[in-house]
DNA sequence: ATCATATGTAAAGCTTACTTAACATAAAGA
DNA sequence: TCTTTATGTTAAGTAAGCTTTACATATGAT
């Protein structure tokens, strides 16, 4: 699953620890997802969906088999 | 998080063990994810999504604190 | 050269999302 | 009445998402 984290992070010249404060989970968590070690949970990709105002599917890409 | 999942099935009068080899999960996670006792993993959401043709939040509601 | 900041990574532990197997119940049909 | 189908639920196990602590490295500022 890619995902545009890095971006949208950039974008507003936001730290990983900034996002995950934002998130309320630990920035190795926002690390994790950005470099592609695992997927959020649903409920927090609702979260960071609500944060930077968008749909998930406009921040997440499911690349599937 | 609440879903419509039962709702949508409803619809194709499908049971749950059809959505669930639709979906290749197991019956019991369907069941699971209908009666509220966990949420999907977002591979799984965007899955679901796919199949019904709607975006993850068209069928799942985060309701949050 | 030192210091602070941003990022990446790893280990150990806990919780949540899944699996299979099994059993209970209710409804519908033969 | 007996059987089948749909749903709910439980137990035990594995996998994935998260936490805290810790360390390494690179970059930029002083």
């Amino acid at each position: 699953m890619k995902n545009r984290l890095k971006v949208l992070r950039a974008e507003r010249d936001w730290t990983q620890a900034d996002l995950a404060e934002a998130l309320e989970v630990s920035r190795q968590t926002v690390n994790a997802i950005e470099t592609g070690k695992y997927d959020p949970s649903l409920p927090l990709a609702f979260k960071i969906a609500r944060l930077f105002e968008k749909q998930i599917e406009e921040i997440f890409e499911d690349e599937q088999e």
